[in-house]
DNA sequence: GCGGGTGTTCACGC
DNA sequence: CGCGTGAACACCCG
């Protein structure tokens, strides 16, 4: 699924597109990845609901609406919103469509169907279990290097790549920036999170927002299904160190990138690089 | 047909 | 309790 970058550049696809507009209709095919208590409830609940501004939170999208409603989406692997441009343009595996007042289309597909949509009281959002238990923002304020050191030393015994896709310690990065932030910070994805030394944690530090930060400048990485609302890929592909580059030389010192699996997911590294 | 996949959660075993 | 693994969700693609 989107990572925190293509969650990111999506919400700000979604405020140029659909923000100040009305959803006059909607059209649900696929009832299941709707957690609301029916759809019925969730359908009449959006009508005529204005949007407000969307946001990301971790890597949710958080559609703020009038009347003090939010919509908060989980795209998870292969969820993704688009506009089409017309009726015969929408896809197979298109669950909703949000039919706005300028006469546009807003429509979701997830072709895997692990998706979640909630609709709540914007002052119940913060009950849901994903966003209750939700780390760190590694883009805020609240990210530090104290705060990495302190969260390190509270689970010794973690690998570190599981350490880093933990969303309950930081939200948002998922497996591509794990292996890329590691290959950057010079780590090895095994290690444990005792062994690492403080110029690794500064190291940490210092890459995990900065690869974050590249990767939403280039709209994000489409590996095989991400798009952004228009439909197009991110460009961050191009620029992946290590991630899916099995066998491939290693762009620092020309060694042999291997593939590994760790927390039960493929992990890129270079062998020489990252100790 | 099989395995793998940008995610998350849960059951299980140690 | 904590950590790691594997499965489950459901579908496409090589």
């Amino acid at each position: 699924m989107p990572e925190l970058p293509e969650v990111e550049t999506i919400c700000r696809s979604l405020n140029k597109e659909i923000k100040t507009l009305k959803i006059c209709g909607i059209n649900v095919f696929y009832d299941k990845i709707i957690k609301a208590h029916n759809v019925k409830d969730f359908s009449s609940s959006l009508i005529n609901k204005k949007v407000v501004s969307v946001k990301r939170i971790g890597k949710a999208i958080n559609i703020l609406l009038s009347d003090d409603y939010t919509m908060l989406i989980q795209l998870k692997m292969t969820g993704r919103f688009y506009m089409p441009a017309a009726e015969e343009n929408i896809t197979k595996h298109t669950h909703l469509l949000f039919k706005l007042n300028d006469g546009r289309t807003l429509a979701f597909e997830d072709i895997r169907k692990f998706a979640c949509i909630y609709l709540e009281k914007s002052s119940k959002i913060n009950n849901l279990p994903y966003i209750q238990k939700l780390g760190c923002e590694p883009l805020s304020n609240d990210f530090t290097e104290t705060f990495l050191m302190q969260k390190l030393a509270k689970s010794p015994k973690k690998n570190i790549k599981s350490f880093l896709l933990d969303q309950h310690i930081i939200c948002g990065i998922g497996n591509i920036y794990a292996s890329e932030i590691l290959f950057y910070s010079k780590i090895n994805p095994d290690r444990n999170c005792s062994s690492i030394k403080k110029k690794e944690i500064r190291a940490l530090y210092k890459y995990i927002p900065f690869i974050l930060k590249e990767s939403i400048k280039n709209k994000g990485t489409t590996f095989s299904d991400y798009r952004d609302v228009d439909g197009n890929k991110g460009n961050f592909a191009n620029k992946l160190t290590v991630y899916g580059r099995k066998d491939k030389p290693c762009t620092k010192c020309k060694s042999t990138i291997i593939k590994t699996v760790t927390a039960g997911r493929s992990t890129f590294s270079c062998p020489k690089c990252q100790k």
